[in-house]
DNA sequence: CCAACACGTTTGCACCACAAACCGCTTTGC
DNA sequence: GCAAAGCGGTTTGTGGTGCAAACGTGTTGG
């Protein structure tokens, strides 16, 4: 097997997935930010929202902090130090792919 | 939605597979191989390849061509020029996101 | 002959992305 | 006040699909 074919044969799955990858790029960019600015971004519908970022929390690779603002429940969300190592590996073997 | 969210949104999902970024990452470099040269080189089972290979071919990105090499038969796989635009759409999408 | 092998294909399952339905809470309308 | 509608998400149901084991069809070896 070639370099070019290792690469894309050792992509991490759990991010490779598009919603989750929009999820992992915007919070990259961001550091920071609550559930509905996620969702207006990405235009996925909540519950898709909800269930990747699940799946994204149970890879540890994003910190989901409940909290309020006001009397309005807020989710906030993070990438962690794993996350963000993940996501630049993830981007490295796109790089050597292609 | 940014620029970045899109190109990730609009990947083609047919391709998208690791294996069949696989499979089209190796016909797009050598015009033309045959299903056990695949198997070699991207390390799949035969079940798995075969079936990558059917949803390409449903998808009119890979021309499927079923010969003899004397009496052992032999599957012959070529990118159709819808393939190869398919493809080389989606390394510009991946250009565009990352 | 018939057993083993070569080249794929089909089957069965387990997982998962997706959206509809739901839930608890808050605000609005009357 | 108190139904009804809205807000911020979560859970449920299901259709689709990636995967490997089992199967099929022909060929070769003994």
């Amino acid at each position: 097997m070639n370099e070019q074919l290792r690469a894309i044969s050792e992509l991490d799955r759990v991010i490779h997935e598009p919603g989750r990858l929009m999820i992992l790029a915007l919070l990259a960019a961001v550091k920071e930010c609550d559930f509905l600015y996620l969702q207006r971004e990405t235009e996925m519908n909540k519950g898709n929202l909800s269930s990747h970022l699940t799946r994204l929390e149970e890879a540890r690779y994003v910190e989901i902090q409940k909290t309020y603002r006001g009397k309005v429940p807020q989710t906030v969300l993070r990438l962690t130090r794993a996350g963000r190592a993940a996501f630049d590996e993830y981007r490295k073997g796109l790089r050597a792919a292609f």
